[in-house]
DNA sequence: AAGTGGTCTAGACCACTTC
DNA sequence: AAGTGGTCTAGACCACTTT
């Protein structure tokens, strides 16, 4: 068995869909009718159904079938791993956070940070400036120690149950601080992209991170449509 | 039945990875194991382990078992529709293409293609500026028409199976062109992030957009972690 | 009432991994 | 050989929609 028979009847069924044999609106052969053209049991075409439509190509309506949908664009996938890129070490110190910083991390008046600073290089030339920002806590020098070399989630591993670290990330064009321009050697005034990272465990920020990106790093990249979860 | 057993299940055992119970690498108990656990059959047990599985929680290995996976925060998903802000429409003229245009849409010299400009207001202030430019062929005004209107992937709807289209973007800070400030009520020399659209059908280009966001905006967002699915 | 998808059972055989 | 997940069957009852 090269492929599965529910694999197969799942590619028939999206050729279908795709070559405009059943436009959107439209409600698919029943899960009985495609058993016994197919002579399987309806389990299996049911399998093939539920690949269609977690791929977003149909959407099942109880009593009523399968619906064909219109195409989904407004949904995109980025991927934008801090790990494939190394970054240079510059700097681990204790500042006090800016307005940013402190309300970002929901911090009380005069509470200091811990701040990591690193520049990433791509053929000798300086394209980002990462700043990352945790809460300093007295008696836990565990967290500088790990936050020298390990990516944003990871640094919070032993201390937080993995699976409920959560990122979310902004993005926008700013004039980065004097201190970021300097050390991508960009002129001051200049507006590059920041990503903004908080990381949340139980929907608590835990760590908070800036990146400054120029234009050398190249575009950040994202896919939408039917294949994008591929 | 408030919620189904194998909703129940996968719940029960989401909790279980999420709070520690079973780290990183561990091995799940067996689909067998569970069945009997729960009193029901193995079917509806799998049925929870693949919800978990469809969450990135954990992996199937054929001969040994559900392997609890690590936290995965490279993976962004992003929303970023079109349809949801109404642009007022600028104009609609045939240009000859910048060299970026021309590139993208893969077009020959001295081909002319159809532009569309749009404006976002949000409270009075222009805060996106949007151009849409498809290649023109003549006696095809139909395009045109259509451009006006519609979202980018609904122009083609007619011309391509709906399904067979997909979108990138791309993302950076980039100076727009003088049009694009003085539609915004940017000043000159002004950095903006860009976000270039390029909508392909069966893997040729046939639409490529451009979108310069002022800060008024807002950030772009996007959410990774185990939830960023739902 | 008839047809649809939603859930579930109690089996079966297969491919793979481990011992 | 024993245990695991991967596939599949032939039923069953339920909730929902349409006629």
């Amino acid at each position: 068995m090269a492929q599965a028979l529910y694999q197969r009847i799942a590619e028939s069924l999206k050729q279908r869909i795709l070559t405009g044999g059943h436009p959107a609106g439209d409600v698919m052969p029943s899960e009985n009718e495609l058993a016994d053209a197919y002579r399987t049991s309806r389990v299996t075409v049911r399998k093939a159904f539920q690949i269609l439509e977690s791929e977003g190509l149909i959407m099942a309506r109880q009593g009523k079938g399968y619906i064909v949908q219109p195409p989904q664009h407004a949904v995109y996938t980025m991927v934008f791993g801090e790990a494939a890129e190394p970054f240079r070490f510059l700097e681990i110190t204790i500042v006090n956070p800016d307005l940013e910083v402190s309300r970002a991390l929901g911090l009380r008046d005069g509470q200091v940070v811990v701040v990591l600073r690193r520049l990433l290089e791509r053929n000798g030339k300086p394209v980002a400036y990462d700043e990352k920002f945790v809460p300093y806590v007295r008696g836990t020098p565990t967290v500088e120690l790990e936050m020298r070399y390990a990516e944003f989630p990871d640094m919070f591993a032993a201390h937080y149950t993995p699976a409920s670290l959560r990122t979310e990330m902004e993005i926008r064009a700013t004039t980065p601080p004097k201190r970021a321009l300097l050390a991508l050697g960009e002129e001051n005034g200049r507006f590059l992209t920041v990503i903004r990272r908080i990381l949340t465990a139980d929907d608590t920020c835990i760590g908070f991170g800036r990146e400054y990106l120029t234009n050398d790093y190249g575009p950040l990249r994202a896919g939408s449509g039917f294949d994008a979860k591929k």
